[in-house]
DNA sequence: AATAGGGGAA
DNA sequence: CTAGCTCCCCTATT
């Protein structure tokens, strides 16, 4: 058989970094240098388990691939146009003889991989990709990847050979690449079985030299059931007789084959398709596993030995042979089926049988949940699930009553109004990550629920969005909470900073990321639409803009009066074609600012509860209402219906993960799949201003999604409307000086926030502008007034600024006035009497 | 190092 | 009893 091979080309490219190579300069992490806080008798020894994460990372993830540059750079020879490709200049590669059939192209000083999608042989190669690297970008023609150490973790986790992933003619950099990273990752794992810890490994010497080490070889248990090495010796275990619940079918025919030691055979298959080995005959001898059993009590100290030696090890839970935690009676409902892609998730987390470790990645409207929910019905064990707010904590509870055949006296919530406890010895509890891992004083109730759960073992705990788990505060949960599995959850696995990688060892390696635009040409989530459109500055905010202090520049895009009435252009059209709407704004000020004119319900972070249900239940059922506006809150903490279109009016952030969680608020839409394009997602960026730079950087994960953002430079039909918001010049003035104003006194708006009845002009406060939302409630019954209401302002704000355009103090005054008129304090009332 | 926004506890 | 305030803490971003 011909050695398989890739085809290299060259490829121009900014530098990769690995995720972690700039940390060994880095220093003591925040965590230890904490306060303690060890008065409250509450207190569980948190502080203690903390582990800075320098312990929490192996040594060879900080592999540095830039140390292999001099090798590949010695007397390259050169020609005529290399100077413009720099050191990317690698046309002394030669093109292999059958290159023509070959979709990949390696870049041998960044690890990168380009594949052509349009190749036919593109979709085999993906599924080998996908398990060996890390997707970059996956527009639809080039597919981008790179190699990393956390991928190459990731694929030696699940059974991928060094040698099986290096091939004979990729350039030698990046064979010591994987070399280094394959050499002691993700062979090792750590296996509960039988109420029993133990080392696993295919390969005994590693486990030889384990147990060099001092404190392993204390915590081994010495008893007389080893073989000759000293080890226990296994069939390697299998996943034929496990059932996952809510699959069509079984379907098991890659196990069928039963070529390879381990049983992820699905991987296996994926890589001799693309790169066409045949079953060799390794049956027999790498069918075993070794292992030796430590103490339960130390394996913490055993886990912890092992990273720092650099042999990471993968948790698994033989959950079907453990009698030691309750068994807990969950199965998904018979209606329940899960979907191929979520299966497909589940059978990379089950299959071998086990239960491992590690994080799953679906678009938002995927079906995150049930696959969480699938799994805990499949461990059948009591079972933690964490999320970022109270809300979803809620959801998640109302989800497992949906899905499942749980009692509802087996699922207890526990956040900041509700303690509950589960009865008898099993059952799941949903909290949050900022209640287990509170560091501070808490009420007497919690402190006992938190006695509760870490008193105990769980079989599994379940991270929902597990991307800011490696948040400082966050990351311990991990630690304090025994739990013999860990899966997190996410759409978005991107931060900002460098920690992102830390999940490979705070919960475990990927185990699978869904392709978004797949999902979406199969109908499972919607076909979006998206578009950034450009709004152009008026001169009068354009010549302020360039003047401004770069706190006041956000506000005068964001209130851009071409802006605010391309918005308003845009709800009409989106109003007009029967869809539903919501505005997102980071920016409280222009949120509220831009609601009031267009008259829109809105919520932020300081509407309380029964408000937002009032408003969400509004636009959920009311026809007349199909449009919200929403803050940050909208991100993460509110449970949001369904809707269609997406306008996007301040943006002033680079935050990758917002937008892409912001997109998902749409993707549930799938009414009408058939017809093309059934959701839309605008960014209304303002030109020539700072925020086409963060446009284009937030934008960067969606694209990488394979997202292509379309550029509207003019609406259509926008200039014939007429009746759109500031038309005028003085109008678009007026709005400038308030603007201005509100600017002005910004910094005192803390202050006077809740404080003054007296608000200063233009500072719209939390206090004026609840009681306008509460006004709005009342709008089916009057509408006049909340029409005069908002018009009554305009009105005020226009005169003053046409006369005294250079005098805030007059301005102040006045709106002082009117203000306190329009300030109806009724409106609260009515507004909940008539709820 | 600072800012804005959100959440829990009392 | 609860709503509403204050306080403090946390995150994400620049």
């Amino acid at each position: 058989m011909p050695p398989p091979t890739f085809k290299r080309r060259y490829r121009d490219e900014d530098e990769y970094l690995p995720a972690g190579s700039s940390r060994p300069n880095k220093k003591k992490s925040k965590i230890s240098s904490k306060k303690s806080n060890s008065a409250t008798p509450n207190h569980n020894s948190e502080d203690e388990n903390d582990l800075s994460r320098e312990a929490l990372i192996p040594r060879s993830a900080v592999f540095d691939i830039d140390s292999l540059k001099t090798s590949t750079h010695v007397n390259i020879p050169r020609d005529s146009v290399s100077k413009y490709f720099g050191e990317d200049d690698f046309s002394y590669i030669k093109l292999k003889k059958d290159h023509a059939n070959r979709p990949l192209w390696i870049n041998p000083t960044t690890g990168h991989i380009i594949l052509e999608g349009f190749s036919p042989f593109a979709e085999k190669a993906q599924d080998f990709l996908i398990t060996i690297s890390e997707p970059v970008s996956r527009p639809s023609h080039i597919h981008e990847y790179k190699l990393t150490p956390y991928s190459l973790y990731a694929a030696v986790s699940v059974g991928l050979e060094t040698e099986a992933i290096i091939d004979i003619e990729i350039p030698e950099s990046i064979m010591e690449l994987i070399r280094t990273c394959t050499l002691s990752y993700g062979k090792v794992k750590l296996v509960l079985k039988h109420n029993r810890y133990f080392v696993e490994s295919s390969y005994a010497d590693i486990l030889q030299k384990l147990l060099q080490d001092k404190d392993i070889s204390e915590a081994r248990v010495v008893n007389s059931e080893g073989s000759d090495e000293g080890f226990l010796r296994n069939k390697a275990p299998t996943g034929k007789d496990l059932i996952i619940s809510g699959k069509k079918e079984q379907e098991k025919e890659t196990d069928a084959d039963g070529k390879n030691k381990e049983p992820e055979t699905e991987d296996d298959n994926i890589f001799n398709a693309v790169v066409q080995i045949d079953k060799e005959d390794e049956e027999e001898e790498e069918d075993e596993v070794h292992s030796f059993e430590i103490k339960s009590e130390k394996f913490e100290v055993v886990k912890k030995r092992c990273i720092e030696l650099d042999y990471p090890m993968l948790e698994e839970y033989d959950f079907r042979n453990d009698s030691t935690l309750p068994p807990l009676d969950i199965d998904l409902k018979p209606i329940t089926v899960i979907r191929p892609y979520q299966e497909k998730c589940l059978s990379k987390m089950f299959g071998n049988g086990r239960a491992r470790s590690g994080i799953i990645v679906l678009p938002c409207g995927a079906g995150k949940t049930l696959v969480g929910i699938t799994a805990a019905c499949t461990i059948k064990k009591s079972c933690l699930v964490l999320c970022t707010s109270a809300v979803s904590v809620m959801q998640w509870k109302q989800q497992f009553m949906t899905w499942s055949n749980i009692k509802e006296s087996q699922i207890a919530v526990f956040t900041s109004d509700m303690k509950e406890k589960f009865s008898g010895q099993s059952g799941i509890v949903i909290s949050t990550y900022s209640m287990v891992a509170n560091t501070r004083t808490r009420s007497y109730d919690a402190g006992k629920m938190m006695e509760f759960i870490t008193g105990r073992e769980w079989g599994f705990i379940l991270l929902d969005e597990v991307h800011v788990v490696p948040a400082n505060m966050f990351r311990k949960v991990v630690t304090t909470i025994a739990a013999h599995t860990k899966l997190g959850l996410t759409a978005t696995l991107v931060r900002e900073d460098d920690k992102i990688g830390d999940l490979n060892f705070l919960i475990g390696p990927k185990l699978y990321e869904a392709n978004w635009m797949d999902l979406a040409s199969k109908g499972h989530i919607a076909n979006v639409q998206c578009a950034e459109v450009w709004c152009p500055m008026t001169p009068e905010f354009y010549a302020q803009y360039l003047k401004a202090s770069s706190r006041k520049r956000m506000l005068l895009y964001a209130m851009n009066p071409n802006k605010f009435q391309a918005c308003q252009y845009l709800i009409r059209f989106h109003e007009d074609r029967g869809d539903k709407i919501i505005v997102f704004s980071d920016n409280v000020y222009a949120l509220e600012k831009y609601a009031r004119e267009l008259k829109v319900p809105f919520i932020h972070g300081k509407t309380k509860p029964p408000e937002r249900m009032y408003i969400l239940s509004l636009f959920q059922h009311d026809p007349k209402v199909n449009t919200i506006f929403l803050s940050k809150v909208g991100d993460t903490s509110i449970d949001l219906p369904e809707a269609t279109c997406l306008i996007q009016i301040s943006s002033h952030y680079g935050s990758r993960r917002q937008e892409a969680q912001r997109l998902g608020r749409i993707l549930r839409a799938k009414r009408r799949n058939d017809e093309g394009f059934n959701a839309f997602f605008y960014s209304l960026v303002s030109t020539d201003t700072q925020e086409m730079f963060y446009s284009t950087k937030r934008q960067q994960f969606l694209i990488d999604q394979g997202y292509a953002f379309k550029v509207i430079t003019k609406l259509e039909g926008m200039d014939k409307a007429t009746d759109l918001v500031y038309r005028t010049h003085g109008e678009q003035l007026s709005l400038l000086s308030d603007v201005l104003l509100a600017n002005d006194h910004d910094a005192d708006l803390d202050n006077d926030i809740e404080s003054n009845a007296d608000d200063l002009p233009g500072v719209v406060t939390s206090r004026n502008f609840t009681s306008q939302q509460k006004g709005y409630g009342g709008v089916k019954r009057s509408v006049g007034s909340m029409k005069s209401l908002s018009g009554a302002d305009d009105m005020a704000y226009m005169e003053f600024s046409h006369g005294n355009s250079s005098s805030t103090k007059t301005m102040k005054k006045v709106d002082k006035k009117t203000q306190a008129k329009d300030h109806h304090p009724l409106f609260k009332k009515q507004w909940l009497r008539n709820r």
